[in-house]
DNA sequence: CTGTATCCGCAATGATACTG
DNA sequence: CAGTATCATTGCGGATACAG
């Protein structure tokens, strides 16, 4: 009982209200769970087309953030016991509802990338 | 010239559709940010205000996240020559839809909390 | 093919002291 | 009050080798 944790400095409870916006970004903050999302958004894929489908990943990590996602009930992992093995991950509907809603975050990403990057041309030269 | 991207490992000029997605978690994926941006799209804050606010951050965090946030356009710093000084943040109206696409986000967590809560609970009983 | 197990470097963050 | 400067720490993620 009462799993240790240890590692919680910001992400408590959230003291004020900002309920929730951590939780996420404790999830998908990091630096590659969202492109996996992105990329079983699309469908099924088996782990080595994850691995291809995401540029830069390694074995470890896509294995890692697979498993999370599986954790926590935004995909799903199929074994097939063949030789060589097969293994299938989906998304769960709770990972397409995810899976939306960073689609609308990409969105305004793409909607604001030129005034942002405009934004640090003007600053950069003041500074 | 040809600086040097050294690092660009994934968010390079999006290889596949992704166009996006990274710049967004690049930009907030970080410890403090949302949460710097959260507490300006309540109001203007002065520096020591966003530090109370925020538990845990440390000035220098504070500093380079408030930093950023000008530098990508998304806030403004208005410092008064006053003694002792004081400083003024604000998002701009970019600061302010990026905190209404955060604050979707926010509330599909908040939706999906005790979801999550209960595949963890379920996953690590299984594990 | 789909992972595990180790080792290791670096970048992000924290802590602390100092300044205008 | 609102930073800046510097050092210490830490944990994420990369590389590599190995396994079922």
């Amino acid at each position: 009982m009462s799993v240790a944790h240890i590692t919680s400095p910001v992400s408590g409870p959230c003291g004020d209200d900002d309920c929730g916006i951590r939780d996420v970004l404790d999830r998908i903050g990091d630096k590659w769970t969202v492109l996996v999302i992105v990329e079983l958004a699309k469908g099924v894929r088996r782990f080595g087309e994850l691995h291809r489908a995401i540029p830069g990943i390694s074995q470890r990590m896509l294995t890692l953030t697979t498993r999370q996602l599986c954790r926590d009930g935004l995909a799903e992992r199929t074994a097939y016991p063949t030789i060589p093995p097969q293994v299938e991950y989906r998304l769960t509907p709770m990972g397409r509802s995810l899976a939306e809603a960073i689609e609308r975050l990409a969105g305004w990403s793409r909607e604001h990338k030129d005034a942002i990057a405009d934004a640090r041309e003007h600053w950069d030269a003041a500074h």
